[in-house]
DNA sequence: GTCTATATACCGATAGAC
DNA sequence: GTCTATCGGTATATAGAC
């Protein structure tokens, strides 16, 4: 039908817009990013975009909403298919790691929305978040249950290795930098999902219970 | 002498406006944040303002330079202060939180900087950062050597400690939106000291050498 | 649905009087 | 050193023709 092709379209159209935006919003900041630039970059008209989306604002809260339901899913498939807490556990920053992969700009998105204070962040936002966190929380509780792991604070813990990855994500872009400045190599490989595992192995034979 | 109360006060000026803009950059970010803004809260007019120093961009990298050096000094005390690698291990984190206690505002500009790329950050700043980040290094070889600690990537530890700090620092502020969502509390007592220790507990009994 | 042109407002930066 | 007034540039958002 004619009118489904159309709406399709339409959604299509919008899914650019907030692509772009995304990508814009992550590198200039709110207040640094242009609309004009973000229909540029979207390929369409700047009457047209906001013809098809509301208002800067509402165009922000949509990137980020959009970046958070990715990560939600992106975390659940892999938690789903990983076996054992400590399986699962890893999966969870690296399930992170991967959809950084496929959208550089996540990362630095994300930091720029906690940064602000989550000013911009819809319930909808929150609650997908939230469903993260309790992947976290139900498995270090399936990991004490079962004797794997000891009783940790789980949201010091998911903020731990999330926060950390999503901060090491970014600070990474500074690394040639401080080539000459440190006695160690800074992350050599850039990759992410590496140094997320490192991350974890960490923090894992912390939370592990020594076999005595 | 009088020109030297003079210079005296001119440094007042210059220093109480770069603390304003430390303020106002953090709240709203660069582009967000407005000249006028930050004069006002200085106490000053605006075009005494850009009689006291450079135009906008300088003033952010003044007002995180400033910030990073504040860090530098206070972890290099901590650390000094502290014996053995476990006690300056703890000493990190807990420094920044304490520079955190002093300025709220620390967190949240430093996250903006790391977001940004850095693209503000004058080499001298970089090279406090590098300090800091020496210091865990040195922390951890000085664990290895005397056989308290495995041997773990430093770059890779230093940013989770700090970075998931800075982050958590952020993410409090989001707290009372996740009430109804978590089956735990959320960081209960909003003191980042404790979130600190409770994280480096976490990453202690990872890096310690397993007693067999 | 699409685009041009523009209204409106704000902000960074400075000129110039005192 | 201090302040008022203002210039010039730019950004959001929309009106209105097609």
């Amino acid at each position: 039908m004619r009118a489904d092709r159309v709406t399709q379209r339409s959604t299509d159209v919008r899914a650019r817009i907030i692509e772009a935006a995304g990508e814009v919003f992550a590198e200039s900041g709110f207040g640094g990013a242009t609309v004009d630039e973000i229909a540029r970059r979207a390929g369409v008209n700047k009457a047209m975009l906001y013809y098809h989306v509301g208002d800067k604002a509402e165009l922000f809260a949509a990137a980020v909403t959009s970046n958070v339901q990715r990560i939600r899913a992106a975390v659940e498939t892999a938690v789903a298919r990983s076996r054992g807490p400590r399986a699962r556990l890893r999966a969870i920053p690296r399930a992170f790691a991967a959809a950084a992969g496929e959208r550089p700009y996540l990362p630095q998105l994300m930091l720029r929305e906690i940064a602000a204070g989550g000013a911009n962040l819809p319930g909808a936002a929150i609650a997908e978040i939230a469903g993260v966190m309790r992947l976290t929380a139900t498995t270090l509780a399936d990991g004490a249950r079962d004797g794997s792991f000891r009783r940790v604070n789980p949201f010091v813990t998911h903020l731990m290795l999330v926060g950390a990855l999503m901060f090491m994500a970014n600070a990474l872009r500074l690394k040639e930098r401080f080539a000459n400045l440190l006695p160690f190599p800074a992350g050599q490989p850039g990759d992410l999902e590496a140094l997320s595992d490192a991350m974890v192995a960490i923090a894992l034979d912390g939370i592990a219970v020594k076999k005595a």
